[in-house]
DNA sequence: ACCTCACTGGCTATCCCACC
DNA sequence: GGTGGGATAGCCAGTGAGGT
């Protein structure tokens, strides 16, 4: 789907990356090696080519943050598929507070295992082992976790490409915050963590920081991990609908 | 070749939303 | 409750197609 994406192109918006569908153009190189069929003015196709070249060498050299810079934030999730064998699920608990200590709890799933930083512990660690991955999920990471870890961390850049799924799930009616649409969904929580919000996680975490209580911890630790582990459920059942709702032609036969 | 009209994309302001 | 980015709507400017 990411090599199908041309409205990341100066003067091309959604209609035009449409009409380019419906002619048959459904790659870059389709589009470059096949330019006189284009449904475009020569002055657009002027503007398209040598952004489908950089296009292309970025996704060559896994360049998943030229992507991130040059894709418009409604196309983002288009590159679930290329980078999908480097995704990090992230999810972030706080105490309640808003500056950059307030991180207690970090996850990051990578879609077989789970790795929990903690506060005291191992939060640092989270630094170098989000370097690597290509591609970042979260719900509503723009606005919550991805600030909040670049105040806590501000040598990390965390600019790889992101997909939120918060819009992108909005865009397909599941509005709501992420316990009301897994609810909808019918995605479970194991039982230890079902009902929880994230004010019970700033509580949890208040309780092993006064009182060292373990139990309270275990608790927050496993909030934070179904979290994370059903982001890849919510990513897997939207990305299909997101394809069909783009317009892209489905494949026939 | 020029003019007009319609369409498209870009920009801005405002509102909305979900995080803990 | 503080936060900040996304969605949306409305307006404006640029462009292209078609007619004269």
């Amino acid at each position: 789907m990411i090599q199908a994406t041309f409205c990341h192109a100066q003067g091309l918006g959604q209609t035009s990356e449409q009409r380019l569908w419906d002619a048959g153009i459904l790659s870059w190189e389709a589009a470059l090696s096949t330019p006189s069929t284009l449904p475009l003015s020569d002055a657009k196709k002027q503007q398209l080519f040598p952004v489908l070249e950089a296009s292309q060498a970025a996704l060559e050299r896994r360049d998943s943050r030229w992507f991130q810079k040059n894709f418009p934030s409604s196309a983002l999730w288009r590159g679930a598929q290329a980078f999908g064998d480097s995704i990090a699920y992230v999810d972030i608990e706080t105490d309640g507070g808003y500056d950059a200590s307030s991180v207690t709890v970090i996850g990051l799933f990578d879609g077989f295992e789970t790795r929990l930083y903690v506060k005291g512990q191992n939060l640092e660690d989270f630094v170098t082992d989000i370097k690597d991955y290509k591609l970042l999920v979260t719900f509503f990471g723009t606005g919550f976790d991805l600030p909040f870890l670049r105040r806590r961390f501000p040598e990390l850049a965390l600019d790889q490409l992101h997909i939120d799924l918060c819009p992108a799930l909005r865009r397909l009616g599941q509005t709501g915050g992420l316990k009301a649409i897994e609810h909808r969904l019918g995605i479970q929580r194991v039982d230890e963590v079902e009902g929880m919000s994230g004010m019970d996680a700033v509580y949890l975490w208040a309780l092993w920081e006064r009182r060292r209580d373990k139990a309270a911890l275990e608790r927050l630790l496993a909030y934070n991990r179904a979290d994370i582990e059903n982001l890849k459920l919510l990513l897997e059942w939207a990305y299909p609908k997101l394809v069909a709702q783009s317009g892209f032609p489905a494949p026939t036969g």
